[in-house]
DNA sequence: AAATTAAATGTCAATTTTACAATTATTTTT
DNA sequence: AAAAATAATTGTAAAATTGACATTTAATTT
């Protein structure tokens, strides 16, 4: 059979962009890299792709491997290949973004990998190139949630209005108006009003909503259009 | 310096999907591969990332060395990485989409690559996974030109307003009211209107714009909706 | 019973979108 | 030279969406 002969191989990994949400501060999901170089520092979780898996498949190993979760949405950000940008040797890294319900993995955090959630504005320095990838992960987040039902799926299966408000505002770093917030998110259709309240925030307490699974899925890459134009906000 | 010992190498490659308009259809640049294997068959321009280079370099390189083409526009659009996807030998191939202006590069097709412009609809089988490539570049571009001012890309720097339409309808192979279709483009104040007009296609003749260079950087990011729902569209 | 707190809902003007037709500049034909 | 033909350009009104802004409501605390 063919090779092709005098390229250099080189090795391929994924890394993912963990993201989750506390009820109040956007959160990333990082560990701290078990061996060299730069053992001992903050990173995102990551691993090489083996020979018989393909990229998504690596990459929804790796999650899994560190949260025991299955059936998260992924999505493949970019592919960084500089160089230099792993300095032991040259490493091709696919990023892939993931968001999850924290309440699924806040509990037991991995001891085997030193895991831990940050707040997007206080994450440590990170080694390599992967606090690019945050950054184009946030990038990208932004972008999509603006357009598309995205950031339900950091929510647990029921949420209230005003919870997915601070949700927004969290990602965005911006404050909405309430009532035209409620009115364009009740407006997709997307939500079922539930009979139960959610009393712990306030007095009056707050309606649980559940996405409907069906619309959801049907709708998930409509432009729905939740924020007007998400490169000028600040 | 540490090394990753016990995990494979693969092979780094980079393809393009290279979009033209003719003026009346949207057109791949499509090569006859010149090695084995599945040498003579038609795909996408590619090549190998070499051992100094980046990714987008060797995009841009391989872009520029069939085409001659410089400071065209060029974006990642995936990693693909399935460990079959060559026959040879596992290769991840990160594919390029890129949007020319066609003009610049009909006369002399490379004969040492015999490049060939196929109308997106007729072309042929292509290699490995190409045509998945090719698919998914077009998804994107659709999506992408939906929002931002992209398909300029694809023209002269002089053009008519009914030519625009035109390109717009091939790429979402539908048809647009030609009234709401010049507002919209127009309201955006990305054009220049020139005193000259095209006299080629009708008895009256169109009058030429050009991009407000400007204008068009700042807003090129920006959210301008020109397609309500691409994704409704057929 | 009154005060407090956050949730839920309402209104109106401005803008944008959608659907649809008439006018204009120029060349070709009569 | 006038009339016909052709594609470009421009217009209008109803409907839908957005943006700015305040009041009412349900429940707990004082």
């Amino acid at each position: 059979m063919t090779r092709y002969s005098r390229q250099t191989r080189m090795l391929i990994a994924v890394d993912c962009i963990i993201f989750g949400f506390d009820g109040q501060d956007l959160k990333l999901l990082l560990i701290k890299r078990g061996f060299e170089p730069e053992k001992g520092k903050w990173s995102l979780m990551g691993g090489f792709v083996q020979t018989d898996e393909g990229l998504e498949e690596a990459a929804t190993r790796t999650l899994t491997k560190l949260t025991g979760l299955d059936g998260v949405f992924m999505e493949q950000l970019s592919a960084y290949g500089g160089p230099d940008r792993d300095p032991a040797e040259r490493t091709l890294s696919v990023a892939y973004y993931a968001l999850i319900d924290i309440n699924q993995y806040k509990q037991q955090l991995s001891e085997e990998y030193k895991a831990e959630w940050f707040p997007l504005k206080e994450a440590p320095k990170l080694i390599f190139d992967h606090a690019q990838m945050v950054s184009e992960a946030l990038a990208r987040l932004r972008y999509k949630a603006a357009i598309h039902p995205l950031l339900f799926e950091l929510l647990p299966a029921k949420f209230t209005i005003p919870q997915l408000q601070i949700l927004f505002e969290a990602v965005y770093d911006a404050g909405f108006d309430k009532r035209n917030f409620s009115r364009k998110v009740l407006s997709t259709g997307l939500l079922i009003k539930q009979k139960e309240k959610e009393r712990a925030t306030s007095k009056r307490g707050a309606f649980y909503y559940k996405l409907d699974k069906r619309k959801y899925s049907a709708k998930f890459h409509a432009f729905l259009n939740f924020v007007s134009d998400p490169g000028n906000l600040k």
